[in-house]
DNA sequence: ACCTATTTATAATA
DNA sequence: TTATTATAAATAGGT
């Protein structure tokens, strides 16, 4: 396919037909991931070379290609296969499909893919983004809310303990905590940073000698 | 590799990923075969699209070239136990994970389980939700775009074909219309009943002798 | 290995 | 799906 084009039929010299086999193996093995990465395909490929090493490419592993091959060119004869092998097999269809269909779900609910999706959709996925999103913003709330009890503690406990002079501040303190009252229904939808940097480092926000 | 280069990613659009899915393969078993004649190799290829379909090419026989690729990779099957077995039970359990994998993914993302999360983990999953939130909501504006431009369309046709006496009718509805713009970066995220009710039958809100 | 004139494969499009 | 075609890739023959 170059500086002259050729017949395709066996390469009498064996020194040049090594040289193309080297080159085109490299290229049907780049020929193959691009397949199995550009169309989500399963893609297994094995070359034995006239000398009888071994070449091999698969996208997943080629044991599991192998199997899923056997299962399909089993589905013919499978009359005279004994039932439990039969029954695995269907299980291993389905579940096959399963891990498509939630991988499908999951790129819907990243917003990745919306293949398929009309705009009915469209509002029924937000509609379960919304309220995953509600339910993750209350459960940060309760979180916080735990966190704080338990610093609240820890402050009583330090105080009480060690310097008595410094006993006030434990009021102060309330203003700082986060109320969980008004996290819970709280809408961090769009716009601005989020709340990524007041969350799990209350500690440090207290700006108390902790270590 | 042709009228634009392109990214070996997984293609988004389901159509024209199954397009190339049928080239491609095409062209890989045409490299398959001409390196087996060419070169005087063994080659096999398997090939399983995301339908599950299979599709193979064997220079012998697939059965020949499993067997010989098995002496090859050492993975010698306990002659007691049907190979076939052996691996399905694994391929199997490998499943069986990733479906449990996804499924608590999904549920996080429904909010409907934080087992394991901590604030963090929270703060992530939040994010997440964010980003696919707004991807969807701009994708409903997108559609809704569409739908709009078909409307308009339609209803320029028929008030030019039917009756010039209502023409000025084209002006009103260009009110009733949803803007685009002011979809795009919406955020319905909290409070009220969302756009539940203004979406799919916009046809039905012009309230025009549409079927 | 590297080079490059050609042949092939193929992405976008109709 | 099939056909077309402008481009990207692969590669045959040389160095």
């Amino acid at each position: 396919m170059a500086r002259q084009k050729i017949k395709i039929k066996k390469i009498d010299n064996a020194t040049a037909r090594q040289v193309t086999f080297s080159k085109r193996r490299r290229g049907i093995f780049k020929k193959a991931e691009e397949l199995s990465v550009l169309c989500d395909a399963e893609v297994g490929l094995v070359i034995f070379s006239t000398t009888g090493k071994l070449y091999e490419y698969a996208s997943s592993s080629m044991k599991d290609i192998i199997a899923r091959y056997n299962q399909h060119s089993q589905q013919l004869n499978k009359l005279d296969e004994p039932l439990q092998l039969q029954v695995e097999t269907s299980v291993s269809a389905e579940l096959h499909k399963e891990v498509a269909d939630k991988t499908q779900q999951l790129r819907g609910m990243k917003g990745e893919d919306f293949e398929g999706l009309n705009l009915d959709g469209l509002q029924q996925l937000e509609k379960k983004l919304e309220t995953g999103l509600k339910r993750v913003i209350q459960m940060k709330g309760v979180k916080l809310e735990e966190e704080n009890k338990h610093l609240k503690q820890k402050m009583a406990m330090f105080f009480k303990g060690k310097s008595p002079i410094l006993g006030d501040l434990d009021n102060t303190m309330q203003e700082n905590i986060v109320s969980s009252e008004s996290m819970n229904n709280a809408c961090s939808c769009n716009s601005g940073p989020s709340l990524e940097h007041d969350s799990s480092d209350t500690s440090l926000k207290l700006g108390l000698p902790f270590p």
